[in-house]
DNA sequence: TGCAAATATTCCTATATCGGAATATAATAG
DNA sequence: CTATTATATTCCGATATAGGAATATTTGCA
């Protein structure tokens, strides 16, 4: 078996470095092809190649206008990477921390 | 040119759903091999293997008892992926859509 | 010393990738 | 209708998987 297909979800479209550039760059904006090319610096079938599995997955949707696309970040796609991500974020917040000395001095006094 | 390594950062690594079971079994806890592969049900190279490529990119760190390892979540590796993602959150979080609604409320009575 | 438990590693194979180069398709202008 | 612009697709090749099966390694115990 092999490894799962980028197309498969978001969280593997996403572990390609340029695909994040791409939702980066897109934000909350619409940009065509060209222009995404001219702000990467990549060759257009690179680009075009990476919208193309961003889109299969539904992180971005296409909207034609002329000989043009604009494309546009589907962000609700990645509220699952958050969702998953989210549960661990108090190992490192520090916030948390200090909660866990409040509790520990809670803790003492009711000994 | 191929995909990048699963071993190369938490993005990739974390890709695999399997991966991600195993930090969510983990969780603030400490567990073994064997109590992985009893959790999960999966063969002990299959867990083993995926517990090396987490391993190797620091999203778990080991302890060596008896002939025991146990395993536990090195959680702050998992914030790069937090920190790319939650600026996206504004697009699917309700509380910002009300904030849109008050600026919108503020510019008209700013006409 | 020698067996058993706990875990890691190797070997195998089918499958996708990513980028570059070349080419195909679509839409507009003249 | 033809040339041109904008974008997508195909063909190529090197590379790394993930799981199963078998085996190796490490440690503890009698």
């Amino acid at each position: 078996m092999a490894r799962t297909p980028t197309t498969h979800d978001p969280f593997n479209a996403v572990a390609e470095p340029k695909r994040r550039q791409v939702l980066e760059i897109l934000g909350a904006n619409e940009l065509s092809v060209s222009e995404m090319v001219e702000l990467l610096g990549w060759s257009q079938p690179t680009v075009s190649k990476h919208l193309g599995v961003l889109k299969q997955v539904g992180l971005v949707s296409e909207r034609r206008v002329g000989r043009q696309r604009l494309y546009r970040v589907n962000a609700e796609r990645l509220k699952s990477i958050h969702d998953w991500v989210s549960p661990f974020e108090r190992f490192w917040n520090e916030s948390y921390d200090r909660l866990d000395e409040v509790l520990q001095v809670v803790q003492e006094k009711e000994k």
